[in-house]
DNA sequence: TTCGACACATATAG
DNA sequence: TCTATATGTGTCGA
C-alpha cells in the first residue's frame, strides 16, 4: 500500500517546472501506477484508467474487544486490510475527493497465526472489555462495515452507493459485509474486476473475491464458524464500489473553511444472543458501532467491534464550479477553436487529456458539446468547429474540416506571441480577446496549404534530458523519474534542470505522432545517478531494453507528468510516407508495468515476441492478474495498458 | 446558492 | 470495429 510519507512533496514552490507538475504518479506495492492531479487544473476522462487510484492510507482507531477461539480460548489476532482505490487524490499535501464522483474503497481482515481452514472449522467467542462478568458470546460470522465521519466534531455522515445504473438504479446505504479472513486483492484487481459482466471473467475472478463453502462440503465442519455465516457464498473482501457522500452533506465550515472528513473501517464479530437481547447496547453510543441487525430469519444480531481503522482526514470538494476546470479555461482562438473564459490566475493552464486520443491535451476541443440537445444549449456548443475535429472528422461542412488540415506550430506559435500571453486571464481579459479575435477573424486570410500541414506530419524529435538523469522531455511531455535512491535530491535536481530546460514554448503545439519511439528511448528509470542519458536510437534502445523492467521493479519511485508549455522545438515536420500506412493505428499512451512506463499501442505487436524474451520470469508471475505465458500473455498483459 | 435530474462525452467491456 | 455501458461533469430549473 502506499504510505503517505513517499508520496512526492514537492509539488509547487518556486521551481516553475515543478510548479508545472500536473500528475504526480506513484508507483503501487503491485507495480500499477496511481496518477494524482487536481481536478481544478486537469479534467481527465471519466472511464480513464487514470480514475483508478489507491487513496489515503489507513491508520488503526483502536482494538475493542477479545476474540477467543472457542476451544482452546486462545486469543484471536485481527488485522483489517483497507484500500481506497478510486476517488482520492493528493493535492497540496493533502487527500481530495470529490462529492459528485464515486470513491471505491476495499477491505479484508486476516487473523495472524490462524490459517483459513483452521478458522473456518473453528468456533469463536467474544470477550467484551467492559463487562468482564458478562458471558462469552458465541460469535455467528465476522463482518466489515464503513462509516464517514466528519473530523472537527465526529457526526456520522451518511454515505450512499449506487449501482452501476447509478440514477436507473437503486440507491442505498453500504451494507455490513459479512467476510472470511482474506489477504487483500492488489489494486491492479480490484480496477480489472470492476464492471466485469463478462462469465468468463466473472469466474475468473471468483476465488479472489468469494468462498463457496458447499463445493468442498467435506472439507468444513458443520459445527465450525463457516456454516454460520448467512449465506453459502461467503466473501473475502468487501468492496465497496460507487460510493459517495451524502449529496446532502455541507463541506464547507460557516467560516468557508474546509471542513475535514474520514472514512472508517470496522471490523466485527456478530452475534446472535439467545433471546435477541442486546449484549451491548451501551457501547460507545456515539461511535454507532454495535449496530443491531435483522437476521434472514428474523433474529436479533448484534455487530461487536473488535478493530477501527480510519483515513487521515479527507477534503471533499463540492459541486462549485470553482472546482472544475471549467471555471480556470483557457483555449486559444485560432483559425480553428475559440477562447472561453478563465476566472482565475493559476500558473497552470488547465488541460483536457483524453488517453485515446492521438492528439495531445492541449489540442482537445474545449468541451465541445456539438449534440447538445435545444433544451439545454451549452455555451460552447456555439462555437466553430475545434482544433480536433478538423483532425479527426472526415466530413465537415465548413472549409477547415474539409481541408483537413491545421496551422502549423510556427504559425500557432507567432499568434500567440502577437496575443502576448497564453496564460489564464480573468474573464473580463477574456471576454475582450474574444472580442479581438473576432475581430481577428473577420481579417485573417484562409489557410493556404503553403501555411498549413497535416497533423501526421509532424512527429516527435528524440526524448532529450537535462542535466538531470531522471528527466526527459518528449515532445509536450516532462517525465521525472524519481528513484528511491535519489529521491532525497529530488527537488534540488529538477531545480537545476529547469535552469537547462528553460526555452520551451507553448503547449498547444503538440501533434506526437510515435511518442513509443522516444519514451523507449528515454530508458526513464534505468539511469543511474551518475551516467547522464543523451538522446538514443531505436537500436540502442533494444541494446538496453533488457535491464528496463528490473530497474523499474526495483528502483523507481514514482513518475511526474508535467506538460510544458514551450515544446515546438521538441517536434519536427516532415512529410512521412511510413505514416500513410500506419493512420488507423492507435497512438494512445499505455503502460505495461515491468515494461517500461509509457508505451505506444502502435509498435506493440512488433514488441511482443521481442517482451516475452526479455521479460525475466519472476516479474510475469508477479503481475497481478497471473499473466501467464503463451498466447494469453498480450491478452493478460492488455490489463496494464492505460 | 444548492441540489435533483437530465444530458453529454468518452474510455472501457464485450 | 461496432455497440453498450459506466462515470466525470456540464447544465437547467425548482
Amino acid at each position: 500500500m502506499s504510505h503517505i510519507q513517499e508520496f512526492p512533496r514537492d509539488v509547487g514552490g518556486e521551481d516553475p517546472l515543478v510548479d508545472q507538475q500536473i500528475i504526480q504518479t506513484h508507483l503501487n506495492e503491485d507495480g500499477s501506477t496511481s496518477n494524482y492531479f487536481d481536478k481544478r487544473k486537469l479534467k481527465i476522462a471519466p472511464r480513464s484508467t487514470l480514475q483508478f487510484k489507491v487513496g489515503p492510507p489507513f491508520e488503526l482507531v483502536g482494538s475493542y474487544n477479545t476474540v477467543l477461539e472457542a476451544d482452546t480460548l486462545e486469543t484471536v489476532l485481527f488485522q483489517i486490510n483497507p484500500r481506497i482505490d478510486r476517488g482520492f487524490d493528493f493535492i497540496d499535501d493533502g487527500w481530495v475527493g470529490y462529492k459528485r464522483n464515486y470513491f471505491t474503497l476495499v477491505s479484508s481482515f486476516e487473523t495472524p497465526g490462524l490459517d483459513l481452514d483452521t478458522f473456518l472449522n473453528s468456533s469463536f467467542k467474544v470477550q467484551l472489555h467492559d463487562r468482564h462478568n458478562s458471558p462469552l458470546l458465541l460469535v455467528k460470522y465476522f463482518a466489515v462495515k464503513i462509516r464517514a465521519r466528519s473530523d472537527d466534531d465526529r457526526t456520522e455522515i451518511s454515505l450512499v452507493q449506487h449501482t452501476a445504473k447509478r440514477d436507473k438504479g437503486p440507491q442505498f446505504t453500504p451494507a455490513t459485509c459479512p467476510l472470511i479472513p482474506s489477504a487483500l486483492p492488489q489494486h491492479q484487481i480490484i480496477r480489472e474486476a470492476s464492471n466485469v459482466r463478462n462469465s468468463i471473467k466473472m469466474r475468473k475472478y471468483d476465488s479472489t473475491f468469494f468462498f463457496h463453502r458447499d463445493e468442498d462440503r467435506e472439507k468444513y465442519n458443520v459445527h465450525g464458524i463457516v456454516y454460520s455465516y448467512p449465506d453459502e457464498c461467503i466473501q473475502k473482501v468487501a468492496r465497496y464500489e460507487r460510493v459517495q457522500f451524502a449529496s446532502s452533506i455541507n463541506v464547507k465550515k460557516p467560516s468557508q473553511q474546509n471542513k475535514h472528513f474520514r472514512l472508517h473501517v470496522i471490523l466485527g464479530a456478530v452475534t446472535n444472543p439467545p433471546g435477541g437481547i442486546s449484549p451491548y447496547c451501551s457501547y460507545d453510543d456515539a461511535l454507532n458501532m454495535c449496530d443491531e441487525m435483522t437476521a434472514a430469519d428474523g433474529s436479533k444480531e448484534y455487530f461487536i467491534p473488535l478493530q477501527e481503522m480510519k483515513t487521515p482526514p479527507l477534503v471533499i470538494r463540492g459541486r462549485s464550479p470553482s472546482n472544475y476546470t471549467s471555471s480556470q479555461k483557457i483555449a486559444v482562438r485560432t483559425n480553428s477553436s475559440v477562447s472561453l473564459a478563465s476566472k482565475n490566475s493559476s500558473s497552470i493552464s488547465p488541460v483536457i487529456i483524453s488517453p485515446r486520443s492521438s492528439i495531445p491535451p492541449s489540442l482537445s476541443p474545449p468541451e465541445q458539446k456539438a449534440n447538445r440537445s435545444s433544451k439545454r444549449r451549452s455555451k460552447v456548443s456555439e462555437n466553430p468547429p475545434s482544433l480536433s475535429s478538423l483532425v479527426n472528422t472526415g466530413v465537415g461542412q465548413n472549409e477547415y474540416r474539409t481541408s483537413k488540415r491545421v496551422e502549423t506550430i510556427e504559425h500557432i506559435e507567432r499568434l500567440y506571441k502577437e496575443k502576448s500571453s497564453l496564460h489564464l486571464r480573468t474573464s473580463d481579459e477574456n471576454n475582450r480577446c474574444r472580442n479581438d479575435d473576432n475581430a481577428n477573424d473577420m481579417k485573417r486570410p484562409k489557410i493556404s496549404r503553403q501555411d498549413s500541414i497535416d497533423p501526421k506530419e509532424i512527429e516527435l524529435k528524440p526524448p532529450t534530458c537535462g542535466s538531470d538523469e531522471n528527466i526527459y522531455v518528449v515532445g509536450s511531455l516532462a517525465l521525472t523519474a524519481t528513484l528511491q535512491s535519489d529521491q532525497e535530491d529530488l527537488k534540488l535536481k529538477r531545480r537545476r534542470v529547469n535552469k537547462i530546460e528553460a526555452h520551451k514554448i507553448t503547449d498547444t503545439e503538440k501533434v506526437s505522432k510515435n511518442p513509443k519511439k522516444c519514451l523507449l528511448s528515454s530508458n526513464l528509470p534505468t539511469q543511474s545517478s551518475t551516467a547522464p542519458p543523451s538522446p538514443r536510437s531505436p537500436i540502442e534502445d533494444s541494446q538496453e531494453e533488457e535491464s528496463f523492467g528490473d530497474s523499474l521493479n526495483h528502483d523507481l519511485h514514482s513518475i511526474s507528468l508535467s506538460i510544458l508549455d514551450e515544446t515546438s522545438s521538441n517536434y519536427r515536420h516532415g512529410p512521412n510516407s511510413i505514416h500513410s500506412n500506419d493512420e488507423n493505428v492507435p497512438r494512445s499512451f499505455s503502460r505495461v508495468i515491468g515494461e517500461t512506463s509509457f508505451t505506444n499501442l502502435h509498435g506493440y505487436k512488433h514488441d511482443k515476441l521481442r517482451m516475452k524474451e526479455r521479460l525475466p520470469s519472476r516479474e510475469i508471475l508477479s503481475l497481478p492478474s497471473q499473466v501467464v505465458e503463451g498466447d494469453e500473455f498480450y491478452q493478460e498483459l492488455s490489463f496494464y495498458r492505460h
